[in-house]
DNA sequence: TGCAAAAATGCACGCCATGCAAATTCACCC
DNA sequence: GGGTGAATTTGCATGGCGTGCATTTTTGCA
């Protein structure tokens, strides 16, 4: 169940595509597998078959090809976004779009467990991952910009709320790692935005 | 007004530290002035008068040098979260205590400006900005923890407050700087509670 | 088939970052 | 004040990173 794409691409935007997920799927899976050290750039482009220049034509660093984030969740996330016509607060929305996110997450598909993998073998990669997911971030932020009609330099809301849900995103994800997966994901996700009301009325 | 430090250093410990902060100083000042492409360890190095391969000693990476916090900052916020005894939420301590830091950095004090120079001139180098703040960020975490009586890996409150309260942050110079600070900074951050409460509640 | 644009490639170059062993500096104590 | 051991600095060598540029190959289109 691939995303439909708008356009039906031509050869070449489907080869560069191709080339692309390649790099970032191999450079990943090798992190996963040898741990980040024993990871070269030529390494990675030897087992694809392009050169060592085209991975760069591609990828700035090494670890962009390993962090990169699954096309497909930021698409996902976008669309529940912008398209969702049913009622509720732009908060609960933006919540709800996360928590389907998660689960998704939490089943094993996309990048997430690989890159997981790599973190644990090197912990100083998280702070770039976190960078990395500063695009997807940027994304949301217009997403929520647009489903409220206002600019996103404008006004301090759409920032905002992707910045707080993503706290929670972050809040839950951590303490489901510290605490070794002790209950859902999903559990101290509700929990978080349960404590984030009493926290803020109190 | 520089912070009194409990012991009275040795000079081996004084000479350390006067050497990574003249590498620090060094590197965001260049880096301020003449643009980040245009600085190398080997410039750094030779104003300061050591060796490059000192400078890797202190450093992991020349970005490392100039994106560090203002360390009186670090501890300035956490003296102020484990040390007030006064009443209050705890996120209403910790609101207080970003808001003074807020506004000491908007005076113009500590190493901001410079970095806010280098970040214009370099915006892909605000993700790793971001993520040089990820130290300060577990500082926070685990003085709201001390505060709090809890341990950071089994209690989700301190990781979700600061990060909370860093979206707050976060969203509030964003904007003001997307609207070329058209109101003071604390006008937004205060704004960003306001919204947080009635988005939670809503 | 032939042409123009886009992409991939090879090469050169300088900087980054680390390991290691030798030299220097510091703290401590006689 | 001089000696001793530990901490720190330093030089050197090494390998990978990342970029600019000119060239070759591939693709889209007429």
């Amino acid at each position: 169940m691939s995303l439909p794409e708008d356009p039906p691409l031509g050869l070449r935007e489907r080869k560069k595509r191709a080339t692309r997920d390649a790099l970032a799927d191999t450079a990943l899976r090798m992190a996963a597998e040898r741990g980040l050290e024993e990871v070269t750039v030529e390494a990675v482009t030897a087992e694809v078959g392009v050169s060592v220049r085209t991975f760069f034509n591609y990828f700035g660093h090494l670890d962009d090809a390993i962090l990169v984030a699954d096309p497909d969740g930021t698409e996902r996330v976008r669309r529940a976004i912008t398209g969702s016509t049913a009622g509720g607060t732009t908060l609960s929305v933006l919540r709800e779009a996360l928590s389907a996110e998660l689960t998704h997450i939490e089943e094993g598909h996309g990048r997430w467990e690989l890159q997981c993998t790599v973190l644990e073998h090197t912990p100083s990669l998280f702070p770039r991952f976190l960078a990395a997911r500063g695009a997807d971030e940027q994304a949301l932020i217009a997403a929520v910009a647009e489903r409220l009609g206002v600019g996103v330099d404008t006004d301090l809301r759409p920032r905002l709320l992707v910045h707080t849900t993503l706290a929670a995103v972050r809040a839950a994800v951590e303490l489901w790692t510290a605490t070794g997966r002790a209950r859902p994901l999903k559990a101290f996700y509700d929990e978080a935005f349960t404590e984030l009301a009493t926290a803020l009325q109190g």
